[in-house]
DNA sequence: GTCTATAATTAGATAGAC
DNA sequence: GTCTATCTAATTATAGAC
């Protein structure tokens, strides 16, 4: 897998970073346990990030560039779709990365349980930014009669993201718990469809025989 | 609000357990902290738990033992109801339940991000037994026809409490990044709405009356 | 039962050698 | 740029007075 990571002891520092915050959260992680896990002395944290509270915020910073490259992977060709392909293309797209990197959404939820400056920089320079056109989509996507129009774009929003994460978040749960690997090909395939069955209303069984070939047309998240 | 909590020193450690550890988790929560927030001497939670990981697993008790005495409140009535009165019933109280209590949701989900001896613990004693009768019912569901029968139950689940829950889970990023205050009343109202409009499936617009109806007779969670 | 005092551990930050 | 050593603060656990 090449993720752009691997090489200095920089890039190895944020890489654990991602994965010890994405478990533990801010105050679960001790910034000696990332350069372990990095194989690096604890003292390179300072040179190259001044401080825990820095690396955290690249961590943060690089994962949700990430996610924006991946769901707007497709953005030149929305406007060849209609709405309806329009929402299962980021759809799809969204819940794959999820699953590719659940460790974004894990280190959100950490943060937003309560207050904090921490989640007052998320909040400004993400959370607020990025929501906000999700649910202006969302909001679009009632108007073009793809979702449902009577209820709130807000709720509906919150609503699809936690549908379309929620399972990888508690992936160790669901191991423990049943034995169901979440990560499996199979599994994010079944849960896809499982996603869009249930929040896109139903038109006809024709229009759902079309629906089922355009996703096997999209390409697989990276 | 009568909790049955105020009165004693162990009670007071309890009731202030349950919120330390909701907004912060096991990790990011200090005993000190919990017992200045109780108002008592932390040489305390020695005497009456006998370290933090078991003042942790009183708090889980505790919180399960309330969503069990919430979710099941009508069962008595669940004979006298049709498959989908059912499930408006249980999904009613269940999001009730998620914007009164949502630590419960949160320390498990501070739990379900990484493998630990609490997760093996909470498993086994909670999340298994729970989440086995949840998905049992939902299968039941799925056979009733009042949920799709073509979605595994296990993503239909996932999918369901996500729905239910995660507006109130991330409650400070919706108050810093909208303004708005999922606890408020009618914001419970209008999820529950949204809830229930999204995951089951429309039947025609008599029998929509008809359950707008039957919600509205719904006793309010305590 | 409640409180004070303290031991033992660990964390983040920092100074300075090389 | 990287590493060792150390400082300071905070934590859990515990002993023991009252």
């Amino acid at each position: 897998m090449e993720t752009g990571l691997e090489f200095d002891t920089r890039s190895k520092l944020l890489k654990a970073a991602v994965v010890q915050f994405g478990k533990y959260g801010f105050a679960g992680t001790s910034v000696r346990k990332i350069a372990d896990e990095a194989g690096v002395n604890h003292g390179s944290i300072k040179y190259h990030y001044s401080s825990k509270d820095e690396l955290w915020r690249s961590a943060v910073a690089y994962l949700y560039e990430l996610l924006d490259k991946t769901v707007h992977a497709d953005e030149a060709k929305w406007k060849d779709m209609t709405p309806r392909e329009r929402i299962i293309n980021s759809a799809t797209h969204y819940i794959r990365f999820s699953a590719k990197h659940p460790e974004l959404s894990r280190i959100v939820f950490f943060e937003t349980m309560h207050e904090s400056e921490r989640l007052d920089w998320l909040t400004e320079n993400y959370i607020r930014p990025y929501t906000s056109r999700a649910i202006a989509r969302t909001a679009l996507a009632q108007e073009e009669g793809v979702y449902p129009a009577d209820i709130p774009a807000m709720n509906m929003h919150y609503i699809n993201i936690a549908a379309a994460k929620n399972i990888f978040l508690m992936a160790p749960e669901i191991k423990r718990a049943f034995d169901i690997d979440v990560f499996d090909d199979e599994q994010i395939d079944a849960h896809i469809d499982a996603v869009l069955k249930l929040l896109l209303p139903p038109i006809n069984h024709s229009s759902d025989d079309a629906l089922a070939k355009k996703k096997n047309d999209l390409p697989n998240v990276d």
